[in-house]
DNA sequence: CGGGTACTTGACAATGGTCAAGTGTGGTGG
DNA sequence: CCACCACACTTGACCATTGTCAAGTACCCG
């Protein structure tokens, strides 16, 4: 596939001229990682965006202990790494890849000149930028006024309203890496899979749960407690 | 002073040429609001966004059962509820106003044709949004890997390095407000305010802090504990 | 001066993190 | 093909942090 062709696969590029296509694909910069490789660091200067073509990588933040909160999982399609590109400076968390991935480089005043010629490619930015505050604003808001239980009943929840069939669902990270996506830690998540497998709500077996009580997990993210 | 002029003073539009802010004048609408009321809820249908010209505005989101988490607080010249113009739909939280205070209405729909015709209008919103993406990173970061005292440390200093002088400031919210800007409730404040009043950190007098000693502070906020 | 709100303080409970000691399980090399 | 190792995961005991509830004090505004 070349690269014209996956450049306008990229939702962020949707919708724009082939003119404009072309332009991009100009001066994007492949680049193949293998997995658990650092993209970059929280704090190093920002040179320009990343978008991942295949593979998955990991935004997070680390607490002076070494702790890490995961932000978000950049998948396909997806791009990461602009916010230094409009806000000046330097990359405010951590990329490290978790998957084998292939990324698309784009330098950061190359790409500005675009965005600054062609307003639909801004008003992308604009809808996309907008969506992960929107993301943010629900996680700030999980964190800080839910606890543990609700947090992971909406996740699975997100999980089967995007996955195939019924209640099957199977998780593509590790219970690690949803602990810290989640704003706890792996013990936490084990114990709370064992209480919710007890009382029939779901059934785990390995990364495989099927939901076996939707209306209950819904209760719970909506603050309901869950009993021991 | 003229509409024309308070726009013109709005960071978000600053360096546009006068016939580009002449047009936003022209689509503003001017609305005044006592002390206290809603702006707008969660969930509703979002026709446009508001800038500050005089007042203050906290923007919050609430847990089902009535707690509330406060993302932000918004000063003259700053603007809100953008993020529904560019992602669709709803708003994401909650506005209210803790003073009597004047704000200017941005229709969407007008608001977007603007942006379409004007590169650097969708440059300075981009620059804008980036800067909030920015600050919910290191809220999210602050929510999950430190515990109060380091939150409310590196709240004090943050609120120091804007301040006058050396280490005087005064609080503009209340502590309860305070409390819930930093993902916790009005008692824990008091005590941890307490416990470094003891320990001569700082010096407490009603709304007025003093720093005492900015070196510990700044331990604290790097995630060292405050003794007993 | 009164009344409401903000704030403080104490006793208590619980959520969830830490530490430690396991139990799988998948992948690699002998 | 199997043994072994590393790593993910589980489980238990413990405890720190912080939220809850209750009561009382200070303070501002009318």
């Amino acid at each position: 596939m070349s690269i014209s062709e996956l450049i306008a696969g990229i939702p962020l590029f949707d919708g724009l001229p082939q003119k404009q296509l072309d332009e991009v694909a100009d001066i994007a910069v492949d680049r193949p990682f293998p997995k658990g490789q650092a993209v970059f660091s929280e704090g190093e200067e920002a040179s320009g965006f990343f978008v991942v073509i295949s593979g998955q990588v990991k935004i997070f933040k680390l607490s002076s202990e070494g702790k890490e909160q995961i932000l978000h999982f950049v998948s396909a399609g997806e791009s990461f790494g602009e916010v230094p590109m409009f806000a000046g400076g330097r990359f405010p968390a951590n990329a490290e890849t978790i998957q084998k991935s292939r990324l698309f480089f784009f330098p950061r005043t190359v790409f500005l000149r675009l965005i600054k010629k062609d307003p639909s490619l801004a008003m992308n930015m604009l809808a996309d930028l907008s969506k992960r505050l929107r993301r943010f604003t629900r996680m700030v808001e999980e964190l800080s006024l839910k606890e543990v239980p609700s947090r992971l009943a909406a996740y699975l929840l997100y999980l089967s309203g995007r996955a195939s069939g019924s209640g099957e669902l199977e998780l593509s990270i590790t219970k690690g890496q949803l602990a810290s996506l989640l704003g706890t830690i792996p013990e936490t998540i084990s114990r709370i899979l064992a209480k919710m497998s007890s009382q029939d709500i779901i059934h785990v077996k390995g990364r495989k749960i099927s939901i076996l009580n939707r209306k209950k997990l819904e209760e719970l993210s909506a603050g309901e407690k869950l009993a021991e």
